[in-house]
DNA sequence: ATATTTTTTTAGCTTAATCTAAAATATATT
DNA sequence: AATATATTTTAGATTAAGCTAAAAAAATAT
C-alpha cells in the first residue's frame, strides 16, 4: 500500500517524464513539490527499493512500468474528481486542481469506478488533460503551444499545461477556455509576446510565458 | 489544522460521550479505535494541550466546547459523503461507512457546503443518524432500542446504532431497515432473544445483541 | 587542466504517531 | 484494611517524512 508522500512523487516523477524518455533530476522533483533536494533523494531511494523507480546515484530517476502504473492510478483519480468537482458541485476549473489533489489520495478501487460511470465515462478534466482508463491506458494529447504559431495562423485551445490557479484565473478573465478559436495578429521579438484575437472579441496581448502554457490544435 | 489523527480521536470521543455525560476512558478510545491504550493517552494529552479536550489524570477525558465544535464537523463530513456514496454511487448501506472514514478528512469548508446542497440538503445518513448542521447543530433521536419493547408492542425502525458492516449486512439479510415496522412477538428470558414479526413477513429470531443495537419508534 | 559553481547525496535532527514494557494509580476482593 | 487485579500513565523505541549543514560528485568556466 502507497502512503499518500509516495503517491505524490509517483505523479510528480510521472509527469517531469511525460515529455522527454530521460530521466529526472532531483530538484526537479523537490522543485515541483516544493520541498528539498535531501526529502526527494530519500523518497526516491524508497521508490527504487520498493520497485516502483529505477534510480542511479547522481543520474535522476525514472519510473518502472510498477511505478508507471500507480501514477496513472492516481491521475485517474485526479482527474476524474476534478470532473465531478466542476460538472456535479460547480466549482471553476481554476478550484478544483487543489480539492483533487487530496480526493486522490481515497483508497477504493470500487469508488473510482463508480465515480467514473456516474460521471458517464468522461475522457478530458476541466484543463483538457486525458483521463486514463481503469486499465492505465492513456490517449496522448497533441503538445503544439500556442507559442510556436506564427503571425495569420489560427488555432483551438484543446488543454491548459499547468493547472495552478494562476494561469487559469488569469485565462478566465481574458476569456480564454477550451475550444475556444484564437487568431494570431502579430509576434513581438522583443519579449516573445502575442498579439491575438480570440473568437471575434477585440485583439488582446498574450506574455510569452502564457503562449508557452496553452496547448492548442492548428486550425 | 488538525490533523487526521487527531480528528478520529475527536469523533470517537464525542460518540462515546453520547449517551452519558461523564468522562471517557482511555481504553474506551483505545479499544473504539483498535489502538493502544498508551497511544490513546499520548493523543488525549495533545488534545487537552490544544484545548480540545478536558483531562486529569486518571480521570478520563472530555471535549471542550471546542472540541465538540471540531468532532461535529468531522461527523457532518462522514454521514454528508455517506449519503453521497449510498444515493448517488448507489452503495450499500454496510459499504459507505468505511469509505467516509477516509472522505471526512478532505479539508475544504467550500466543498462539503456544496456537497450538502448537491444532495439537497439531507437531515439524515444512511443508517438513520442525524446530519449536524452548518453550524454544529444536531437533532438528537430517541435512544429507545427494540430490546426494551414487550411482547404485543409494535415499533418502526429509525436508526442502526451501529454502522460496522457485520451489523447492517445482517439486518439486509433479514430484511430489516430504516422505516420498516416490527411487532414483538415473544421474548425468550433464557438468553434475552426476541421473537418478532417483520412487516407481514414470517416470524424471525432477534439475539440480544442486535436487539440492543436498533433504535426504534414506539408506533 | 584546474578551479569554481551547481547539483546531489549523506549524516544527523525533529515531529507525529504508533508500539512494548515497566511504573503508578485506581478498583475490586477477601 | 490489606491484597490482588485492572486500568492508566510514563519511558524508551520505531517508522515515516520532513529539515539543515556538510561532503561528494558533476557541470561549467577560466
Ligand atoms: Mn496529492
Ligand atoms: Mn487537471
Ligand atoms: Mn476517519
Ligand atoms: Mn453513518
Amino acid at each position: 500500500m502507497l502512503t499518500r508522500s509516495e503517491e505524490n512523487y509517483l505523479k510528480t516523477i510521472l509527469h517531469l517524464s511525460e515529455e522527454t524518455q530521460k530521466p529526472v533530476s532531483t530538484n526537479a522533483v523537490a522543485d515541483k513539490l516544493s520541498t528539498k533536494a535531501a526529502s526527494a533523494t530519500d523518497m526516491i531511494q524508497k521508490l527504487a527499493a520498493k520497485g516502483l523507480a529505477s534510480y542511479y546515484k547522481y543520474k535522476g530517476v525514472k519510473l518502472t512500468t510498477k511505478g508507471t502504473r500507480e501514477a496513472l492510478r492516481v491521475v485517474r483519480k485526479h482527474r476524474l474528481w476534478e470532473v465531478f468537482l466542476l460538472k456535479e458541485l460547480h466549482f471553476k476549473w481554476d478550484e478544483v486542481h487543489e480539492i483533487a489533489e487530496q480526493l486522490e489520495h481515497i483508497k477504493s478501487p470500487l469508488l473510482i469506478e463508480r465515480l467514473d460511470e456516474h460521471l458517464g465515462f468522461p475522457k478530458f478534466d476541466p484543463h483538457g488533460d486525458p483521463i486514463p482508463n481503469a486499465n492505465g491506458e492513456v490517449v496522448t494529447i497533441p503538445t503544439t503551444t500556442l507559442s510556436i504559431l506564427n503571425p495569420g495562423e489560427r488555432c483551438r485551445v484543446i488543454c491548459a499545461k499547468d493547472s495552478s490557479s494562476d494561469l487559469l484565473t488569469y485565462l478566465d478573465k481574458i476569456d480564454i477556455s477550451l475550444g475556444v478559436e484564437i487568431e494570431i495578429m502579430e509576434f513581438h521579438a522583443f519579449d516573445s509576446s502575442f498579439s491575438i484575437r480570440v473568437e471575434g472579441a477585440g485583439p488582446i496581448t498574450l506574455s510569452s510565458k502564457v503562449a508557452e502554457n496553452i496547448i492548442i490544435e492548428r486550425l
